[in-house]
DNA sequence: GTTCCACAGGAAAATATGGAGG
DNA sequence: CCTCCATATTTTCCTGTGGAAC
């Protein structure tokens, strides 16, 4: 019944970009420089989850590969190198430049210098979920490099730009910037309606069940080609001849309990107060630190606290009313699969 | 207004953790 | 097993802010 599981994986970028052509246009056209052998502007991509802008990316750098025989592409998510030093290795090693570098007693500058005096091909580097940078200098190193392109992705821009200094701010706001909206729901349908027929035999899922799929999905591509995904390897592992309505609802909380398990799991086992927040309402610090130490074996300081809380804030787990004494967390109302109907 | 104080979050010091090499 | 080093987490110390009580 599957055809070809890799369409429906997450990463996988399909041989046409439905509904971005203009996103799509705008990114090749700055990156058109290079077909040249001239350098390329830097480009920022923006957009919330799901709303493809790692999908254009690489689908754009790939086509700059077929086109253009000298041009490398590298491809960085800071989410999880997110020193400077990791993302600066994490570039290098994929340069294959990495051989005779130590972690201890190499300097951060020499791997600069090192990415400097690299003489190969024009290499266009896409730095992924460039907001969770600590430290988003490296996008400054990276930029005084010519023969370096530069593809940022971030969900906002204002978040981007409150974090880097003066002089970046005034150079990024100068370059290219593709915004991308969330999907409507039509565009969603498409998008499921073709890795649908790449993917799946023929009627293994009915068209309106892909519109309930769009519509959960809340214009969130990835939720929602990871609901279809959960859906079809349900169904197969269970031997049904198609997708059943069943199969479907309980893959759309899957995949949303999941992506909240996610979250939660990778913060501490302090993770209690994220039980406290969501037991107790909205609530101030004070009251969670207290009922904190209450049920803890070794509590951590009010500082620590507040530092897990704007973390949880970070992952959308926690949201925060008021700024200064007044202010008050509570859960994230978690959208739930029925909102519309 | 003014004062007070809980709060946010930066910087740096202190401490815990992990992993390579003996 | 232990030691050493780098990294990760936590604590300490701190400044600036703005709501609340006066």
């Amino acid at each position: 019944m599957i055809r070809d599981a890799r369409v429906l994986r997450a990463g996988f970028v399909p041989q046409e970009v439905e509904h971005r052509d203009a996103e799509v246009n705008h990114l090749s056209s700055v990156l058109d420089p290079i077909t040249n052998g001239e350098p390329a502007d830097t480009a920022i991509v923006t957009g919330p989850s799901g709303t493809g802008k790692t999908c254009i990316s690489k689908f754009v750098t790939e086509r700059l590969r077929e086109e253009v025989l000298d041009v490398e592409a590298i491809y960085v998510n800071c989410w999880r190198n997110y020193t400077r030093f990791r993302t600066l290795y994490q570039i290098l090693d994929d340069l294959g430049a990495t051989i005779d570098i130590h972690r201890q007693s190499t300097p951060h500058d020499e791997l600069v210098d090192r990415l400097q005096q690299h003489d190969g091909p024009r290499t266009v580097v896409i730095l992924d979920e460039v907001d969770q940078l600590e430290d988003p200098s490296v996008i400054y190193d990276l930029h005084s490099l010519p023969q370096f392109a530069i593809i940022c992705i971030a969900n906002k821009e204002e978040e981007l730009f409150s974090r880097v200094d003066e002089r970046l701010v005034s150079r990024l706001r100068s370059s290219e910037h593709v915004r991308m909206n969330k999907y409507h729901d039509e565009q969603l349908y498409d998008i499921l309606d073709a890795r649908a027929k790449w993917c799946l035999d023929e009627d293994v899922i009915a068209d309106d069940q892909l519109y309930r799929i769009a519509d959960a999905a809340a214009g969130d591509a990835r939720l929602a080609i990871g609901i279809l995904r959960t859906a079809a390897g349900k169904a197969d592992r269970e031997n049904h001849e198609r997708i059943t309505d069943d199969i479907l609802l309980d893959a759309a909380e899957d995949i949303r309990a999941q992506i909240k398990q996610k979250s939660l799991d990778s913060l501490t086992p302090h993770q209690r107060v994220y039980d406290i927040v969501r037991e107790h309402g909205p609530v101030g610090p004070s009251e969670i630190h207290q009922r904190y130490t209450e049920e803890v074996d070794d509590p951590r300081t009010k500082r620590t606290i507040r530092t897990y809380l704007s973390k949880m804030r970070q992952y959308n787990l926690l949201e925060a009313e008021g700024t200064s004494r007044d202010r008050e967390y509570a859960t994230v109302e978690s959208r739930s699969a029925a909102t519309t109907t």
